[in-house]
DNA sequence: GATACTTCTGGAACAGTTCCGGTCTTGTGC
DNA sequence: GCACAAGACCGGAACTGTTCCAGAAGTATC
């Protein structure tokens, strides 16, 4: 043969080259460690019907356990994914999206890597695990975005030990690998700055996805109202959807208080953007009648006038940071490694933000 | 045996059968054709260096004939990619890339093809034909980003014949897909409707990247100027690069002009935003003092009070239709088939247009 | 002119996938 | 109880594409 060193490598008859035999494990290696044909291990991988329940578990457990990577030929493809519960690249989340999307290519770089886009309620078939779907689908880790509906999911593929990392959520469960922004202290300074400005009824602007984002930030409000010792008013606290007509919900329903409120904290970019325009539409000047922070993922805040004062977080940073340690997880091929990081975020004050006018007696027209 | 009905595959020696051999050509097709081994066919897909000049041509323009899919084992990889010449996803172009994303996502459901995001100028090597870099990577064909400096890559990748389709675009080589919004007629409805409300000095402000869209643009700015017997002036014609700040540049511009000007229309979403934010700030009241078109491929226009009158094209759409036309061509295998859409834009009156204040003699305080 | 070096190509040995057929179990009719 | 049928499950073989190694062919050098 004249191949230099060989081996037969074990069960399997096949004459292969000793140093890559141990380095990376081929289907056939898996196949002859668990006395099965390559067959049947290309079948669990493809979740192909006729396989018995036992023998697919036992193949699943020996992939994520030795690390197998599918190869093209003899190749390894260096991609990763960014998969969405749903749509991918929704607009109505502002532009976090698109510079999420723009760190993530940044931090490819390093590695070579390339980039699919998956969504996994359209692709992922009911009866197959997520490590078979990403196999599949020819990917050797994923970034994930989370949403309040999806987090057993995320859990799920954790569980499964698929290299994997959320951005932009927190999670206690240790197994879970996630990068976020810490928007608490931020939000408790916004709330803090309001406060030392003579606000005393400010009212709050949730998002209503409920995931640990929107949770701080709520956080970051309440302990800012607890420690000036001013009451936590639950009428002041409103939850909606995403967008720009929120915004003029939002508007309105402060206008029609009984009692005045004379700030208001919007965790939202869009709905922020949307009580700006709602306020000029309805003669509230701001920052006069009635002050207005925002939070903002790019350079929304910028777009109107005067400029929003905002809580900002870097969401091309989550994505570069992201990138970064999933895919030098993968090449250095220390699968058990955790990533639970937090970057901070910034409260910038503009234009939107000054003492309460104290004589009126309700903001409007 | 027992295959049932085989042939002995011209050339090859290997038997296969007979349906397959002729429906999908594969790389040991390929080669015992040319009289060629596998290997060689292998090493010019992926650009290797040891192998002659004329060998690689000749392997190259067999596979864009015959259309060549890569496979992985057996099976078929129904991958697209969007590719930019540059880095994918800038956020200068305000919302363009996230909708035109969204909408090709949407497209691909169709024929259940993934996504894959390229960057060609970090990824493909300089000795590589456009054919040999798609292939390495995978995909089937291509939606292409084009600005004014990558229209020579456009034709190049049309000439070699790998399935691609251009977006928000248009080219008057016959080789060359692309489906675009057509920014005329809606550009001209603009300025006509500026000029039916009285309005005499109505400045462009063009974004400087001179793409067909933006000279679209123009054309419809000049034509309307033309039929209305209106002078052209270029001293109310500039040219900036995207976004907010240049639409500053562009209000304290028209401030300093001699002649007041009355009407502005801005070929671009954060330049009109721009505009209206500048304008608060040195007090010009819009739409009393001046009016302001824009152009909008989302809903940037909305962000503003009072809403923005704007030439408004569905980036969702292009990128939809363009995913529809590629996946079915390629399934379909009709390489030859040809695709240069248009549709159109619309033309959306909302509150920054209004008849000119006669009596002012300048704009501004 | 012999040698050494470079260039280029083919064969073989890998990588993964799928078709076909065989084995084993299970259900059914008599 | 037994023959037969049907289905589940899995292995071998025959394909995909890729890469290593050896060798052929050409070229430069002394």
């Amino acid at each position: 043969m004249g191949r230099g060193k060989s081996v037969i490598d074990e069960g399997s008859g096949v004459v292969k080259r000793a140093v890559e035999a141990v380095s990376v494990p081929s289907v056939r290696a898996i196949a002859s460690r668990l006395k099965l044909s390559p067959a049947t291990v290309s079948r669990v991988l493809n979740n192909h019907p006729d396989v018995d329940h036992s023998t697919r578990e036992r193949v699943l457990a020996c992939i994520n356990q030795v690390g197998y990577v599918p190869r093209v030929g003899r190749r390894i493809t260096n991609v990763v994914a960014l998969a969405y519960p749903d749509e991918p690249v929704r607009s109505e989340y502002g532009a976090f999206e698109p510079a999420l999307l723009s760190g993530i290519m940044r931090g490819l770089e390093d590695q070579h890597f390339d980039l699919k886009l998956l969504n996994i309620r359209r692709d992922k078939k009911p009866d197959e695990t997520f490590t078979q779907f990403f196999m599949r689908k020819g990917i050797r880790g994923v970034v994930l975005r989370c949403f309040r509906f999806n987090r057993s999911v995320i859990t799920s593929i954790a569980e499964e030990g698929f290299p994997a990392v959320v951005v932009a959520a927190e999670f206690d469960d240790p197994r879970v690998n996630f990068i976020r922004a810490d928007s608490y202290p931020s939000s408790r300074r916004a709330v803090e700055h309001l406060i030392s400005l003579g606000h005393k009824r400010i009212a709050l602007a949730m998002h209503n996805v409920a995931d640990s984002d929107h949770a701080d930030r709520r956080r970051g409000y309440e302990d800012a109202l607890f420690r000036a010792g001013l009451p936590i008013d639950h009428s002041l606290v409103m939850e909606l959807a995403a967008g720009l007509t929120s915004g003029e919900q939002v508007l309105d329903s402060i206008l029609g208080m009984p009692e005045p409120v004379t700030a208001v904290f919007a965790t939202n970019p869009m709905t922020a953007i949307g009580i700006m325009r709602r306020a000029r539409e309805r003669g509230v000047l701001v920052p006069r009648d009635l002050s207005v922070v925002g939070v903002d993922d790019s350079d929304v805040r910028m777009h109107v006038w005067p400029r929003l004062t905002a809580v900002t977080q870097d969401a091309s940073a989550l994505g570069l940071e992201a990138a970064l340690w999933l895919t030098r997880m993968i090449v250095k091929g220390e699968r058990g490694s955790k990533c639970q990081r937090t970057i901070p975020t910034t409260f910038e004050v503009n234009g939107t933000t000054a003492a309460p006018a104290a004589r009126r007696k309700s903001a409007g027209q």
